[in-house]
DNA sequence: TACTGGTAGCTAGTAGTACTAAGTAGCTGG
DNA sequence: CCAGCTACTTAGTACTACTAGCTACCAGTA
């Protein structure tokens, strides 16, 4: 992946990924190809579950064990109260940084 | 500051420099005052002159000196050609990020 | 049986970037 | 003389995505 993506996301992953989470409870495999579905193709598996590791402990979402069809237990996340006033401020915060963004590249400097 | 704008902010706060430079060159006091116009008010003006060294040492920029009238001489940055392909590359990165959220926004999940 | 591949999760260590908090230094006005 | 603005610098810290592995379960196949 380009460095600078890698550093763009930086901040962005965690709203992806709460995003994602938005009504539908997922796991991390799942979420994973999810989001290379979304486009999002390079990010690593390692990253992913590392994230997840963080909202958790953060109290963003609710975790529940499920044995799964084909391999081991999964954990299924789904997103609380807490994380959903945290992906509102996520979103408030990205709408402020992409308003300005869009200024500096159409008006010019 | 947000922490979530902290971690927004890397990966673009120096598209946002680079941006700055397109056409007219600057100073870093100059772009500290210019980002808290911008609307980036809470900038800290350590991390700007950081940055500043770090696209100089990437060779982004050209850096000439120049006495001031009201104090220590000015470090004037100015965008060279690689500092162009790099900002044109940082807006695609950018457009690409932005649809993807745009899309996880409205689309919903 | 042994092996491959898909599913599912985990971890240690690294690099990059914005921050805090402090400092140096020149100039002007009270 | 010193407070305050201008202008730049630096050491140390926190956070996050990455690499590069690892464990483990199951199905199909040679």
């Amino acid at each position: 992946m380009g460095k600078q993506m890698t550093e763009m996301l930086k901040g962005t992953l965690e709203g992806i990924v709460l995003a994602l989470l938005t009504g539908k409870p997922a796991y991390g495999y799942e979420i994973t190809t999810l989001l290379r579905e979304k486009g999002f193709a390079d990010i690593a598996e390692g990253t992913v579950y590392a994230l997840l590791v963080r909202i958790e402990q953060k109290g963003l979402v609710d975790v529940e064990k499920r044995p799964s069809e084909k391999g081991p237990p999964r954990k299924v996340y789904t997103l609380n109260i807490q994380g959903n006033e945290y992906l509102d401020e996520f979103w408030r915060t990205w709408s402020f940084l992409a308003e300005r963004l869009e200024q500096l590249r159409e008006g010019g400097n």
